[in-house]
DNA sequence: TAGATTTGCACAAACGATTGCGCAATTTAG
DNA sequence: CTAAATTGCGCAATCGTTTGTGCAAATCTA
């Protein structure tokens, strides 16, 4: 059904019809008793415009890109859901993109949508490339998690130099001395800024020749590894700072496996927070991200960009959740 | 960069150029000569096509909408990542809508991917109510998990009775006859099934009057309060089957806080699979569903409903994963 | 009552692509 | 050399909306 056949039915023109039904009825002097009609057949004939017709004549989709590294992550998961949300409650729709963390699919992306003509874009980018980025003239973008220091794109992230200071000292405190970070995918700024805030706090502390950074890679696997090769050392960790959910994850399979029982022989915090961390064994001690926050800044945000405001780029702060995964131990004489 | 300017700068007709840029060229003879400068000024300008006209013009959109009662849920956050890959290698986009297992919010979401015409939608139902879906005339429509035994839409979904026959079986012929089930939403079509292939273990094993199935929703809350409940009945059961990943952990977590010991003191299956699983303890048995043939399967099945074909549902085995969470226990003489 | 306002609606041109059809110019046939 | 066939491309309609502008009819003013 077409506003076309619509008007036929009701024997008037379309552009009375539009412009009742878009509730401008006044604005063009339409009579209340002509717009009563209008709306009651259309509601009727249960009338639906055609929206795509819409968003070729006004030129505007009201159509968001969201682009993500892994939905399958909980934390773009949960990302992805506030968005949703609140881009749904501000009449947005979102089209979703997967890029694997792969920058050819990321670029591709980023085209295709253009080509969708989309209002907006919020993207969670892979990291180290912000070529395809450049080009985005005139389309809004607000960038979430990652950002690039080279380019003024507006961003919302968390203060990830802040809680992984946090995390650090805690640790130190607490009488550790030889703390090894495993770390994810590096020239990525939430991974620099986590381990710029691991360096500092070690600094801080006196421990500067105590640090240790290994990893490569934001997953299980690189968890892992690592922490096997770690236990293998002479000068074996008593701590582990695990710089995401995924690397935590491996980190407690390697330890189960190596017998390590913690916190007893080795303590652990990482860097996010799952619904699930606390019911490990032991709970999990960690930084969590403000994942709804992000979500909620990021669509105003884009918003704002949208109204042709200019906006500053938001850092939020982690909140550090203690559990059980971290001992106290005796300060070596 | 419309087609017109670009025809512009070509000192052609928009009709030749269209045709060159759609491939057309042999069917409409336009001159290699002229296809090849065509192709390479569009290249030069990167001139791409304004995907709305397109839509219009083709009645056609490319799109498909995706329907998920809660994305952050990691079996849907799973799912939403297979389909979005398949359809994206089909040429096809994905509109994200999350109902937040909410009636209303489902049944405006079909009217709003309507209005954007998609080509056909993908939904895992929020269960109970159908009736918004009878008027999806015409329109494709894929049901992913949960379906409608009252309706012919095609679905895709595990084998759910199989699998909770399979594990309380595992659980009988470890010597457990006191097994209660912990189910989720009931009047939908995965938990009934669970429910059904509990029921018919332990009938199977005359154990028909020790059945015993608690609780009313797929959250943690319910898995937690439920469990604590039947732990102080004095007839407590040795068993629990919990019928998703978020109820098992809520299971967990009242077993912990009130210091049962699992495997030793009390047993426990989860329908649904996560990674975190293995890394609890006890690494967690559990029955694991297909989730990336079901959202492959989903695609597939949709794509020949677009193609005009006549198709059948789809059951798919899940798979059960033998961990430690299972004691074996004396029969009671 | 004539002229000026106001009221109520419709015509037709966009938005940016695709495509049936037609019409020259060129080539081929006879 | 003329007629027929083929080649190469463009005109204009179309998809379903929205909206600037115009034009009668109704109402008001004096």
């Amino acid at each position: 059904m077409t506003i076309k056949e619509l008007a036929q039915e009701l024997e008037m023109s379309t552009t009375t019809v539009s412009r009742v039904l878009t509730g401008q009825e006044k604005k063009y002097r339409i009579s209340e008793k002509t717009a009563q009609r209008v709306r009651e057949v259309a509601d009727k004939l249960d009338f639906a415009p055609n929206q795509i017709a819409r968003n070729l004549r006004l030129q505007k989709t009201n159509t968001i890109g969201l682009i993500i590294p892994d939905i399958s992550n909980p934390f773009f998961a949960n990302l992805a859901r506030t968005v949703e949300e609140e881009l749904r409650s501000r009449g947005k729709m979102v089209l979703l993109c997967d890029t694997k963390d792969d920058t050819n699919l990321e670029e591709e992306s980023i085209a295709l949508l253009k080509g969708r003509k989309v209002d907006g874009l919020l993207v969670a980018p892979v990291g180290k490339e912000s070529r395809h980025f450049i080009e985005s003239t005139a389309l809004p973008v607000v960038l979430i998690d990652r950002y690039f220091e080279d380019q003024d794109i507006p961003f919302v992230t968390t203060d990830n130099f802040f809680g992984a200071y946090q995390a650090t000292s805690f640790l130190i405190e607490k009488g550790h001395q030889n703390i090894a970070c495993i770390q994810g995918l590096t020239e990525t700024t939430p991974n620099d800024n986590r381990v710029k805030g691991y360096q500092k706090a070690m600094k801080n502390y006196g421990l500067l020749e105590r640090m240790k950074v290994v990893g490569d890679d934001y997953s299980l696997e690189n968890g892992y590894e690592n922490t096997k090769e770690l236990l293998a050392r002479p000068d074996a960790p008593t701590a582990l700072f695990a710089l995401n959910n995924q690397i935590a994850m491996g980190c407690m399979k390697a330890l189960k496996e190596n017998g390590f029982h913690i916190p007893k022989e080795i303590s652990l915090i990482a860097f996010d927070e799952q619904p699930y961390f606390e019911l490990l064994s032991p709970p999990l001690t960690a930084i969590k991200q403000p994942m709804e926050a992000i979500g909620k800044v990021a669509v105003e945000i884009l918003f704002e960009l949208l109204e042709g405001k200019e906006v500053d780029p938001q850092i939020l702060k982690p909140t550090f959740i203690q559990r059980d995964s971290v001992s106290e131990i005796c300060l070596k004489p």
